[in-house]
DNA sequence: TGTACATCAGTGAACGCGCGTTCACTGATGTAC
DNA sequence: TGTACATCAGTGAACGCGCGTTCACTGATGTAC
């Protein structure tokens, strides 16, 4: 009659579920240990479980199928990457333009280095036979909303030179249709594809220094590797119309 | 005492010599159209040997472990990527740079949405473990070697634009230092840096748009991912100089 | 031309491994009356 | 406060699978004298 019991109830409840969470949490860490350390292909919720001292089965209570745990690890890789784009670019002031751009660049950059397996995750070929669900698509945009917004705020502060844009013709401006739901009108669409083009530059560029690609082109030292990188981000800034 | 027995000999020897290169190049095959439909990791030696109607062990008389067909399989990507390319530039006339250009990049994108698994071999993430060897190196640098050409004669045309090249200080040039031994020294620092992000903005889009991440931003259809694609060469092209 | 020997492609069984997933169960903890 | 019942985390054994690689072998073919 009283609320008494129903409250005590779901304090209980809601202690086993923290508990659960907890887990589940633990489970992810190790994995993106392994993951780190051995590689996606060597991640086995069998390997998972022997590192956590539970039985294999068991851990079946908290992660439906090796698949669920695999879209837990890419939607936990693009968030750190993107909480580290905009922490950083975050600190930048707001009015310089280009070196929010530099902030976000390095930042995914330096994210990639340090967790390359995570990176190659999210970044690298699919993982055969998996299809990522609905849920990671929230996380995966979080650089590219960054960039979108530092886009739109170029536009209206008229950083951008009208003059030197080349004409696409109506087949551009089809093919944007998709990405048009979350850019406004007024965008013109060589500038929403010098967009997309920095942004798929960034993680060329990224990905062909972590797997293996500027061997024998650029010296492996990572202050050579970043002053490569420096030139290339003022290529792209120039790309982009910003003069910096 | 007469040559005839050696000749003989060496004859024979061909003719077996010859059956076992025509064996390996099956098993190449068969391993290449078990990587096009079930992708690099359903990739295996019993797998290949059942295919052809072997025991596993007979396949190592021909290949002497998983890794090496591995190896033989990405080098046969490196060359089958490398001929489509060269044979699309040897049809445009000399004198047309950009024509060039656009060949180069729209066979290396049409031979990679044709073969998405070998392109993801050779330039998605690293396969764990496993380490290229030196005979991956001459096949893998055929595209960059049809770019470099490309360059040179630019420089030579006179086709750049020095006014607008961006001081990049002494850090690029010492990053520089390995291409440099393959690129003359007449070739200042930006345009090769410019040659390097041509090529990795070209491998950087196909992966982009094979990997997935094009998904709700371009539109799905063919002719819209090539009118797309055209707009970033126009776009490419302007930044190695190439006034289209 | 005929015989002893060498080469080598292919066989079949085996070793030892790790995987994902299921299932009936035990036992601790919380809930309801 | 005490008892019957419900929930649910974790166990342990098992199923069935495929893998890379080794090894002693058979049998066909070629070679040398």
């Amino acid at each position: 009659m009283s609320r008494e019991p129903a409250t005590v109830e779901s304090a209980a409840r809601r202690a086993r579920q923290r508990a659960r969470e907890d887990l589940v949490r633990e489970i992810v860490e190790v994995a993106r240990q392994k993951l780190a350390t051995d590689g996606a292909a060597a991640l086995s919720l069998r390997a998972v479980a022997r590192e956590l001292g539970m039985v294999s089965s068991a851990v079946y209570r908290y992660v439906a199928s090796r698949d669920e745990l695999l879209t837990l690890l890419i939607v936990d890789a693009y968030d750190s990457l993107g909480a580290a784009a905009e922490r950083a670019e975050a600190k930048v002031d707001r009015a310089d333009v280009v070196g929010r751009f530099d902030a976000i660049c390095h930042a995914a950059r330096r994210w990639a280095l340090r967790h390359p397996h995570e990176y190659a995750l999210i970044y690298g070929s699919p993982v055969p036979g998996y299809a990522a669900p609905q849920e990671t698509v929230g996380p995966a945009t979080r650089v590219t909303r960054l960039l979108a917004t530092l886009l739109a705020e170029m536009r209206q502060g008229g950083l951008v030179d009208p003059a030197s844009v080349p004409d696409h013709g109506p087949g551009l401006r089809k093919a944007l249709a998709p990405v048009r739901t979350a850019i406004a009108d007024e965008v013109p669409d060589d500038m929403v594809l010098r967009g997309i083009m920095a942004w798929t530059y960034l993680f060329g560029a990224i990905s062909f220094e972590l797997f293996g690609h500027l061997h024998n082109v650029v010296a492996e030292a990572p202050s050579a590797r970043e002053a490569f990188f420096e030139a290339e981000l003022t290529r792209i800034a120039g790309l982009l119309g910003l003069t910096g």
